[in-house]
DNA sequence: ACCTGAACACCGTTCAAGT
DNA sequence: ACCTGAACACCGTTCAAGT
């Protein structure tokens, strides 16, 4: 996180909390209780503080929740060993970021973001997009491919987590199980024929496979 | 969209409103003035009765959504005439989805879901299952494709979407962009070569470059 | 420079009562 | 059956003042 001003020592009262307690007190919120129960006030309180006062730390929530997400991938997000085969290496990256994200369900509340890629996750980028040109891709067609991996990762997580959400607490049927019961067999065949299995179907984690056949598409010559 | 129960018509206070007004008068709102606007205290007002009423024709504001959603979908999908060949059948069913959904930014709000495709957008989901049994994927595999077709669509959209809620009334820089300005090419080197272009690079739309590339790495045996 | 108190302008939803 | 009024339990943020 580039720092937005030097700690000039001058004139002035002394401060009483500093930015990084502001983002760990939030981390403790949401850990223990969630995103929701992540308030301005909420958050004050927990660090003994007036909700005004966070303001003089953070521009408003939604930078809060952004250096929320930049904290998160900095203690998670280690560098590993990726395998020397580019292909295999872009595979492996962009599931390292997609782990860790999938791991944190709040994150959807900051993930939709094409900039707010944390500095921690630059590097995974890099790999990526280093990998794709290795593969032969102009650096164009690369940073490109990388927007595509992007993408369906952000995608896979939003819809994951929003439905994991949605099932918690609630027995009724769920608006998709309703529409799949009264489905029309002559109009909509193959839906049909899947209707039942769907549910679990949909349950599998097939990130990997997808991943994989979009790398395949992506570095095939067209 | 299967209607919660039948009008039955019996003793009591006849209504005053419908729910096809409350989401007539939601979709006012929403075109006029944007989703955040649209609250359940607004929206009495907007159709001259309290924010209880509504509670009588919607469950809450989800449902609301939801409702929402179903309602744009069923009026600005129209069946398209499809090519024959199955593989540009998907690219054309799957971007018609994704220009229908581009349209209507609100969309995030309410999409971030694997079972929220409204009724009218399943002929476009029978359409890219057939696609893929039809190119030699067994029905589980055509469903897996498909989810992953849809996680890359949700993705960009949800990305894009508020990429472009972050542009707008901010003159400051991005955190990309400082982030960006302060690379370490030893590092970092493929996107410290590409960081000024990254901005023009990411804002092309290349929606159905990707998606023709997840396409075809679905299809290619492996 | 940093913090506080009070206020502004809102939310979604529940409850009890009315017609 | 449907609608209303009042209330509950909150929000993020601004402003003016204090230390």
């Amino acid at each position: 996180m580039p720092q937005p001003s030097a700690p000039r020592r001058a004139p002035g009262r002394p401060p009483r909390i500093s930015r990084e307690e502001v983002i760990e007190a939030a981390r403790r919120i949401v850990a223990e209780e969630g995103v929701d129960r992540l308030t301005m006030r909420r958050l004050a309180t927990e660090i003994g503080s007036t909700p005004m006062a966070l303001y003089h730390h953070v521009r408003n929530k939604e930078e809060l929740l952004v250096l929320l997400l930049d904290d998160y991938t900095e203690r998670t997000l280690r560098r590993p060993e990726l395998p020397a085969e580019p292909r295999e290496r872009i595979v492996v990256a962009a599931s390292t970021i997609h782990e860790a994200l999938a791991a944190c369900p709040w994150i959807v509340e900051v993930l939709t973001a094409d900039d707010l890629m944390s500095t921690a996750a630059l590097w995974f980028v890099e790999q990526i997009v280093d990998g794709l040109v290795v593969c032969g891709l102009s650096p164009e067609r690369a940073v490109q491919g990388y927007r595509a991996i992007w993408y369906y990762t952000a995608g896979e997580i939003v819809v994951r987590t929003s439905a994991a959400r949605r099932r918690t607490g609630d027995d009724r049927p769920t608006y998709r199980e309703q529409v799949f019961a009264a489905l029309d067999p002559g109009d909509l065949p193959r839906l049909a024929q899947v209707a039942d299995r769907w549910a679990p179907l949909t349950a599998e984690d097939t990130y990997r496979d997808g991943l994989r056949a979009l790398v395949d598409g992506l570095l095939t010559p067209r």
